[in-house]
DNA sequence: GGCAAAAGTGAAACGTGTTTCAATAGGCGC
DNA sequence: GCGCCTATTGAAACACGTTTCACTTTTGCC
């Protein structure tokens, strides 16, 4: 057969995430992940450590999408407040388009899987270089790299995003309660950030 | 037999908290559960509507304790800022000092399903709770409710906690790294906060 | 082209969460 | 005590994640 080496990976990948958007985290069952892809169930195993292992791995797929949009145009705004919430308006919104498959790539996330914890942090450092790049209104240079105040900002509104974002996954709260929460916090922050050094 | 109403349910839940502890989520096997409870499958399932709800269940137990020890003995300390730290630094001790268990009851709490929407956003309510005493050094009066921006503030510490307990649970932070990092989190809204409408 | 290693296949089996059901037991108004 | 309702029981069955294994195919290397 013509299938390269990484077409199969590719395929069970795309094959969760299209059953994760139509029925979310319990569609995702694996014989049907693999016939979807057109591959034997021990195939998926031995590239895939757990379905939460295979959802992850979608989860990075998807951020490079997200990464990639972000940093084509990039948040603009006077104020870094500003820049922040667009920044956190749109990958809310982006995230929440696709709920299913939204709440079931979080699901995996938070799984507590000790063998993804290099996975987990793999996300967060992802998102933290877009929220340092979203604060500045520009990508960080070679010469110019983040300072520590700019990664202790960006990793506190990763955190607060990161738990708005499962407490909608949970039900508990709306997209629009995400985007306005993310925005107060953001303003709270940044009053703080300016008192002490920037 | 002389069991009262209510005894199978608590016995249920003892039985679950105590083998959560020895083995974490995947050693509350229901049957398990069941027989150490002395119980049929069936009851506890007429009892509890998954095994996340049972430890979701548990946790409320849990936090029942938490909640008695703090409010008996409110964190001592100057500022805002101390006290806040304290009360987290004693949260966190407590939550990790059973990390098996620990594990458990959060993965049911993060586990999606819309049906224990409820218990979760109860969780965050009486964290909230505790955070708004600790940040005050006593418990709101009915002539005194927390004000607005106390809320607020309370919120977003409880969010940030919350994700950080979170990535420690994934393996992505240890016990100590929560701890500072919460207080770097409170030490920079704190900041923020007095800059705003207190 | 031939060969060893790695990847893939198909099917069966196991464990555990969850459901179902017929039979039994306990509590309560009469 | 009697009938009714609900709780409980025990056991079986189902669904799906995961493992295993014997066999086949593909790949990389000489």
């Amino acid at each position: 057969m013509a299938t390269g080496l990484e077409d199969r990976a590719q395929r069970i990948v795309d094959s969760a995430i299209e059953l994760a958007e139509q029925g979310g985290f319990e569609a995702v069952r694996l014989r049907d992940v693999a016939s979807h892809a057109d591959v034997a169930l021990g195939t998926l195993y031995r590239r895939f450590r757990s379905k939460e292992d295979l959802l992850v791995a979608a989860l990075d797929r998807e951020m490079s999408g997200l990464e990639e949009q972000v940093l084509a145009k990039l948040p603009t705004g006077a104020t870094h407040l500003e820049r922040l919430t667009g920044f956190f308006t749109r990958i809310t919104r982006n995230f929440c388009r696709k709920p299913n498959l939204a709440r079931a790539l979080l699901k995996a996330l938070v799984s507590g899987d000790p063998e993804l914890a290099n996975e987990v942090a793999g996300f967060h450092a992802r998102l933290e270089r877009l929220i340092v790049a979203s604060l500045r209104g520009a990508v960080p240079s070679e010469g110019d790299p983040p300072s520590e105040a700019e990664r202790q900002l960006a990793w506190n509104m990763d955190l607060i995003w990161y738990a708005l974002i499962i407490s909608w996954s949970s039900g508990v709260r709306t997209q629009s309660a995400v985007i306005a929460e993310t925005r107060d916090a953001a303003a709270l922050m940044i009053e703080g950030w300016k008192g002490t050094a920037r």
